[in-house]
RNA sequence: GCAGAGAGUUGAGUGGUUGCUGUAGCUAGUCUAUAGAGGAAAGUCCGGGCUCCACAGGGCACGAUGCCGGAUAACGUCCGGGCGGGGUGACCCGACGGAAAGUGCCACAGAAAAUACACAGCCGCUAUGCGGCAAUGGUGAAAUGGUGCGGUAAGAGCGCACCGGCGGUAUGGAGACAUGCCGGCCUGGCAAACCCCAUCGGGAGCAAGGUCAUGUAAGGAGGGGUUGAUGCUGCCCGCGUACCCUCCGGGUUGACCGCAUGAAGGGCUGGGCAACCAGUUCUCUAGAGAGAUGACCACAUAAACAGAACCCGGCUUACAGACUCUCUGCGCUU
RNA sequence: GGGGAUAUCGUCUAGCGGUUAGGACGAGGGAUUUUCAGUCCUUAAACCGGGGUUCGAUUCCCCGUAUCCCUA
């Protein structure tokens, strides 16, 4: 679980972030990034598991898992104000723990999120 | 040994690294310590607590329950018993009040499906008619007690015996009911058809409701009106409020309480066949507000169904594996 | 979280207040036509699942499953 200033919470960010921002999709997972005109606060992350997904245990341990991939790339992001949310598909439902966090860690290149590569503008 | 029946327990643990939520501490650190999903948390099918609404009003509707007794805060739950059914048995199952209160339905077949009737038929006579009869036949899910003997022109509870049902009565039982005696043979099924009887049910639900804060314009237009509007499910009465509806315009989208000590759980003692009750002692055991338990490694291998959102008592449904106790039938051995 | 509703051929539906599952579109076959379309004839195809009540259940009752709606 990731500490309360980096969640992102409300369903208005979240349509938002939906309308105004860009993506980058794998088979099993669904990166949406946003950045806020806002010069203050941190990067801000949400994660939606639909009910079409499974029950209520598989939602919870998919979103967990989720939580920590984005977790152990913390320290590797580049300080932005940035609003992510990551939609879970249905196929995640038999993707182990390795190969999620293969994907998830190659999205975020792509999205140009990691601290090493040049900066991308997302507007 | 094989095949079963009933009751119950468990539903993973230990260590390490790294994270989340609550609480506590002071040195106020991204510190330390500590606690952190279930037996069904599920379905939302019942019952209650709690909160607000007229402190809960009357009538009619409507809904639920339905053998008896007990348990319980209450229940559609549980326990014990009765009756009926199933099983060789341990044991299991049962919406199990009323069909002489009334209405309705019972296809096809069949003479007839409910105040019984008389198709084929049987019998008698003064015989092309009149009278007696309901045994036999076939139909059907169901045909007006069953079997046997007597009886008769032929038949018939017409008579008798046993069985079954009904009514009365006596005894036993707290009662459902059981057993005995007597009576006569009058009453088909369906009430998970309407209904009748008995008992119960006021409504809405924690997004209930309350406190504080912030902010604003108790604003404008149109309409309704005491036979109306709304609280208060449907209608009528009764009571409270004085406004209500539609459109336009404006403000809030925060914090805290409710909210985790409870009809609570464990042990012991006593009462009760039991459900359960009483006493005593010990324990404190999640509390979020987009919603907390994750990830990785090691221990041989970790796996079922499944994730709390106001809280309890049940019911129902899902469930890998492991274990305990009691009992039954059959076979074998001693 | 709380409250409510529905489920019938491949699709849209009717139906039943008890004993027969009907229609339209679509699909297959045939006829007409040189061929296609159209028209006509015809065939197959369903009561969400499991129990119960009943002589008999799509219908009545119970339990489940799926889908949909309302509520801040």
């Amino acid at each position: 679980m990731l500490p309360k200033k980096f969640r992102l919470c409300k369903n208005a960010d979240i349509r938002t972030v939906y309308r105004k921002g860009r993506s980058y999709a794998a088979e099993t997972v669904v990166l949406h990034l946003y950045r806020r005109s806002a010069e203050t606060g941190n990067m801000r992350f949400g994660f939606v598991t639909s009910k079409k997904i499974g029950s209520a245990v598989v939602r919870n341990r998919i979103r967990r898992r989720l939580r920590e991939t984005i977790h152990s790339q913390l320290n590797h992001l580049k300080p932005v104000q940035l609003d992510i949310v990551i939609v879970a598909r249905a196929a995640i439902k038999d993707e182990n723990w390795s190969d999620l966090n293969l994907t998830v860690e190659k999205l975020i290149s792509r999205a140009g999120m990691l601290q090493m590569d040049p900066i991308h503008e997302n507007r």
